[in-house]
DNA sequence: GTATAAAGTTTTATTGCCCAAACTTTGTGC
DNA sequence: GCACAAAGTTTGGGCAATAAAACTTTATAC
């Protein structure tokens, strides 16, 4: 009963949540709950309750047992953090060379913690990357040994080693 | 009277708590309540809570009034945390050129929600990247120019603009 | 058209985090 | 050593997010 969030702000779950429905609306038309919570990772009344949250704060269009959709207020958000999502994901996958599952997840948790300017910012970066092949070819390379050498130690260990090997060296 | 947070998995708040004693106890010697909830934007009996948890876990040494020491474990989380914070610091400040004060405010919040792998490999992209001086002159030459953009429009406006008539130009 | 399954909601409860206010302990100045 | 301030704690409460269980509505199969 206690009708929560009538706060102004949204939180990072919110956030979320708007995301979702954005990722949904775009491919189906319309978002489900089922498929909110499925894809979410929460249970269905769970969902029903942020619902009713962002119902009262102007995002979501919804009633009860109805489809549901954003508001234009509320696509502009989904949107944004769909956006924020994507940069993200491209420096991580792109750049840092992750999986792509660990990338995937890694963007969702840091979208919610950024402000919009640096995602910009970030969003340049990696645009000003891909034209710069010097710099690809020896940062692949060097991903690429230290991928080899992860096969059979810990990478730690062995850099760690090397590294005081050569530091000694020069001095 | 909850005793709350008996569970193993700390929390990115509680993480945080440790890595603020730990700056403090590394500054002064031992962390005081009062410090940490200065620190932590945080009222004192918040602190006092937080603390009971992090004992049950056998992070902290303390007991009521005393002075506040992290265990081993304590330490090492406290440590691992701080140093998560320094690498993006240096990426924040160093590659994406943010200011000091929202380097640190963003480093903060990211600090808890990304694994150490993946710190790891961000701060041998920051290495890298140090020693890749033609990356550097055309980066900061780009950003030096948005800057100056920066000062009399939002940039976003601008960039759009151009970029459109640029594009259009190529074709 | 009715029985049944699926989808959605309500109720109730828990957990983590937080604060204000009232209280207790500790430390400091005189 | 005592009064007072500062530091710390306890109590009581609030809110966001969550789920399980019981319930209701909607859709489906026949």
């Amino acid at each position: 009963m206690p009708q929560r969030q009538k706060g102004e702000q949204l939180t990072p779950v919110q956030e979320n949540y708007l995301e979702t429905i954005f990722r949904l609306e775009t491919r189906d038309g319309a978002a489900r709950a089922s498929s909110i919570a499925e894809a979410a990772q929460v249970s269905r009344s769970t969902v029903t309750g942020a619902l009713k949250a962002l119902k009262n704060m102007g995002y979501v269009e919804y009633s009860p047992y109805s489809l549901i959709y954003l508001t234009e207020k509320g696509k502009e958000v989904g949107r944004r953090i769909a956006h924020r999502h994507f940069v993200f994901l491209a420096f991580l996958e792109k750049v840092l060379r992750l999986d792509p599952e660990k990338a995937d997840s890694t963007a969702c948790a840091l979208e919610h913690v950024v402000s919009d300017d640096i995602v910009k910012r970030l969003g340049e970066f990696v645009l000003f990357l891909k034209n710069c092949p010097e710099f690809w070819s020896d940062w692949l390379e060097k991903y690429e040994k230290e991928n080899l050498l992860e096969k059979s130690h810990t990478r730690s260990t062995i850099v760690e080693v090397l590294g005081t090997k050569q530091e000694r060296e020069q001095k």
